[in-house]
DNA sequence: TTGTAGGCGTTATCAC
DNA sequence: GTGATAACGCCTACAA
């Protein structure tokens, strides 16, 4: 089934087949139903390889992110592939793995497939040196390139985040004043946003004159599902003899092994030991108590970075940078804190339905 | 850059440099050499929709599922869009979620996308009613189409999936056995792997000598993502007065709700209560002690589905219906099982490096 | 071994 | 309003 078909079959030509199936120019009503009767009845459907070698464009996005199974990049792609279906694109995923070779295939992949534009998803996929990101300067040559959470500069580039370094200096900062004077930041990961939740974590501890030096921070550099392995790190930095009585987590893994760590050595939480994670996902309920845990809003990051994509798809002006602040979700994991803001949001659990 | 510039900068003819980039014809080595040099220097990347116009492929496979962050369905669809890279596929993925009406849209957009196949991850999209599953028939009359877990017979259609009836069998039966005799199958799903898991459940009750009338099963109908409702769930049968001493359940959330229900009314365990989850996930590995849980070998599934969808593009015969064991995997949520296949799988943890 | 030319199915720009 | 016709960029017989 082609459009001449339809056109032998309507008695018409090719353009006016095309001018009713796309609304475009003048057609008379009458022709027009004849036309739409005769697709209607014989099923057909345009090819769209033939109207994306016209017209350059397939309406598919690609999304890159290093790992689609990770808790809070799989939501973010979920969300992403929704906000862009409803606005007619069709989405080419792309996990790519921590390296970096696999991350510029993927991309070149994308560019030769000539996607309308790209998502990168999360921080790890901006290498940490700016030759390891050149790739994406590259592709923003050719095409509009966005990132949700994570930070780069440059033309055609497009940020949507969060402010993690906020939040994590809110968080910290409420602990200590709530009384933890031991706070340990625990995290995974030296990326962008990872980086700023360490100055977050940082700045917080100095602002209430712990010094650097003083600061106590443990890095985890192994599987992120595999919390056993994580809650024995944990274990390690106690036995060496580190003291601590709260920690501030990169992630909801990390607080979900505190808490087990803690549990398993008979702290009690909150009173002697504090947790708060980051994310709000599905892990901060599974625990007992639940954890204390910082919500990005990611949904919104995604609606406000689809928004933005289709402004510059449509030419309008938009915003290279868009930063939203978070939110902390009391949970059991902590002591009271001082005020939340309001219209703050539910847990996952209650907003889910 | 077309393939047009190329030739003119190479001097050759256009079917010359067509050769060269897909190895196709003889070819003298020097015009080779020289058209390849051509074709580096400017950069130039083959139109694919031009391509695909021509052969009618964009070597795409359409990915459809309810939800692709779901713990589960997140890591299906990770696992087959490394294995379809490998092959130099790219996917489109598609999250209905689970109004029919939705997947017959998305359906009907991969169709129109001209995908090569679609591959249906879980059986949560094919309908539990005949005219409910019209629409994956219908589609398969064009593509091939693949069901990961589910199971749908027709022309085209090709199945791989978990055996987990026998998987819910062996762990019900094997819990009988372990002296536990008033086990409750909890459960939220009524797909075909949802009915599957609860006939070998009932199946091992009935050759255990437990009636039908006495069998004990809870359905969970709220939201996957609120475990704290789940267990609330459970609570209220144990209020009801419905005695239980352990429990099957169909996933890994409701058993970690399960696990969380009777640490808060202080039962131990496992002496006074055990638990198997299902899908050896993250969230097994999240509680204290971790679960038992039911392994369905998911990456081997999607590598096995994979390679059927390879052998169906190449024309080759393909299994239609393939079917794998799952291996119970042993936590500290069940007293001694008996012994475990060898070649058993690790934890997630273990195994995920 | 290399070149020529037709076809893939649309959209869009012209005339009429 | 409607109908020819030229792109769009590639692949591939068929010729040379």
């Amino acid at each position: 089934m082609t459009i001449y078909d339809i056109s032998k079959k309507a008695g018409v030509s090719i353009a006016t087949v095309s001018r009713v199936i796309n609304g475009s120019g003048k057609v008379s009503e009458k022709t027009r139903k004849k036309v739409l009767a005769v697709v209607e009845e014989s099923g057909y459907t345009p090819n769209l390889f033939a109207r994306g070698l016209g017209l350059n464009t397939m309406h598919i996005i690609g999304i890159l992110c290093v790992d689609s199974s990770d808790l809070f990049l799989a939501k973010a792609v979920y969300y992403l592939e929704q906000k862009l279906y409803e606005n007619g694109y069709g989405c080419l995923l792309c996990c790519t793995g921590y390296q970096q070779e696999n991350k510029e295939k993927y991309m070149k992949l994308l560019l030769s497939k000539r996607v309308d534009a790209c998502i990168l998803v999360g921080s790890s996929l901006v290498g940490q040196t700016l030759e390891d990101s050149r790739y994406i300067q590259d592709a923003a040559k050719e095409i509009p390139v966005m990132l949700l959470n994570a930070y780069l500069n440059g033309p055609n580039l497009y940020c949507v985040l969060a402010d993690d370094y906020q939040a994590t200096y809110a968080a910290a900062d409420q602990l200590y004043r709530a009384g933890k004077r031991n706070l340990l930041y625990y995290y995974d990961s030296n990326s962008y946003s990872g980086k700023e939740k360490l100055r977050g974590f940082q700045d917080a501890m100095k602002a209430n004159g712990v010094d650097k030096k003083e600061q106590k921070t443990l890095y985890y550099s192994g599987s992120r599902e595999d919390i056993p392995s994580m809650k024995a790190k944990l274990a390690g930095l106690h036995q060496s003899g580190v003291a601590f009585d709260g920690i501030i987590a990169s992630d909801d893994n990390l607080a979900l092994s505190a808490v087990k760590f803690a549990q398993s050595i008979g702290w009690k939480i909150p009173e002697e030991f504090a947790v708060i994670g980051y994310n709000n996902s599905l892990l901060a309920q599974c625990c007992e108590p639940e954890l204390t845990t910082i919500d990005n809003h990611l949904e919104t990051l995604c609606s406000q970075l689809t928004a933005t994509l289709m402004d510059v798809q449509g030419g309008k002006p938009a915003a290279s940078r868009m930063v939203f602040p978070c939110t902390l979700l009391p949970g059991g994991t902590t002591p009271a804190l001082e005020r939340i803001p309001e219209h703050s949001p539910k847990r996952k659990a209650a907003s889910a339905g």
